[in-house]
DNA sequence: CCAATGTTCATGCAAACGCATCGACTTTGG
DNA sequence: CCAAAGTCGATGCGTTTGCATGAACATTGG
């Protein structure tokens, strides 16, 4: 009568709900702020790498580390990061503790287009998301999401 | 002393820390999904065409339609459906209705490579996403971004 | 101590992407 | 009714991406 609970069908499909609900939630403003050419002059996954330097102490990772965060391939970060560099927005030098080790530091013209950009998608962020939840809700997205994706260091491959 | 509601700062840093919560979920699971290899032999884009498709009736949508709801802009979906179906996933045909339009058609096999796909999705999603939350947060999370995608609808461009 | 193994980043290359644009068709307004 | 404007999908083209691989360095085990 009790159905068994790990192999619950229902739960699987709530689960999957759920996630397509998140994933479809996510496309959606993605392509808002694609709409109103927040990104401009850079692009998303930029933005991206440069918000996530931009965090941490002195604006600086490892590329592997870095890779951690961002959906991207190592080979296509490693091209990116050239890119950014040659755009004067980062600087990369040799780990002095690792010689493998190369260090992306994020620089003064970096951190400026970071903030510009990021104005930008604040705005949108409060035109496109502030409107659909109130505070409560949005607390409660906050929580979940962030509860999902620390769970992850927790779950083996 | 009481601030301007439409202007409060902290609404606009929650909206902010909840959509960033909500993105780094997706890339998280997103990473995760991609190191189970669950979209092979095809992409999780060229998946989420057949998905949506499989959720049409008669397993057919205009290529405008798809390009609505899928993350990819309309020359980039439209080699995509030829490369579909060049794999015989799905097929083409003129919109009777409209001499401009292109109706694209899931075929038998595409259907099967859906469901083959779909079910190691959904075995990824129960493994990554199952554990991270109880069934009352996932309703709720499923609740929240229907509720955040919903609302697009509603606030103009 | 050093040979074997693992890790980190860069590069060659083909595939896929977005932007700009075009031709074909539809809709609108006088 | 037709000319003007709008919409839909395809294609040329430069850029970006991922996969496979290589070179340099670090770590491990005997």
């Amino acid at each position: 009568m009790t159905p068994p609970p790990s192999a619950d069908p229902s739960r699987a499909e709530l689960a999957a709900e759920s996630w397509e609900a998140l994933f479809r939630a996510q496309s959606a403003l993605l392509r808002r702020f694609a709409a109103d050419d927040v990104w401009d002059p850079i692009s998303l996954r930029e933005y991206d790498v440069l918000f996530t330097l931009s965090r941490r102490p002195d604006r600086r990772a490892r590329l592997r580390d870095l890779n951690r965060e961002v959906l991207l391939s190592q080979p296509s970060l490693s091209r990116m990061v050239e890119r950014l560099e040659a755009a004067g927005l980062v600087a990369r030098e040799p780990d002095r503790a690792d010689g493998r080790g190369t260090v992306v530091v994020l620089t003064e013209a970096g951190a400026a287009m970071q903030r510009t950009v990021g104005r930008r998608h604040t705005t949108s962020i409060r035109r496109y998301v502030g409107p659909a939840l109130d505070d409560e809700e949005l607390r409660t997205l906050r929580r979940l999401c962030d509860k999902l994706r620390l769970a992850q260091e927790s779950i083996p491959d």
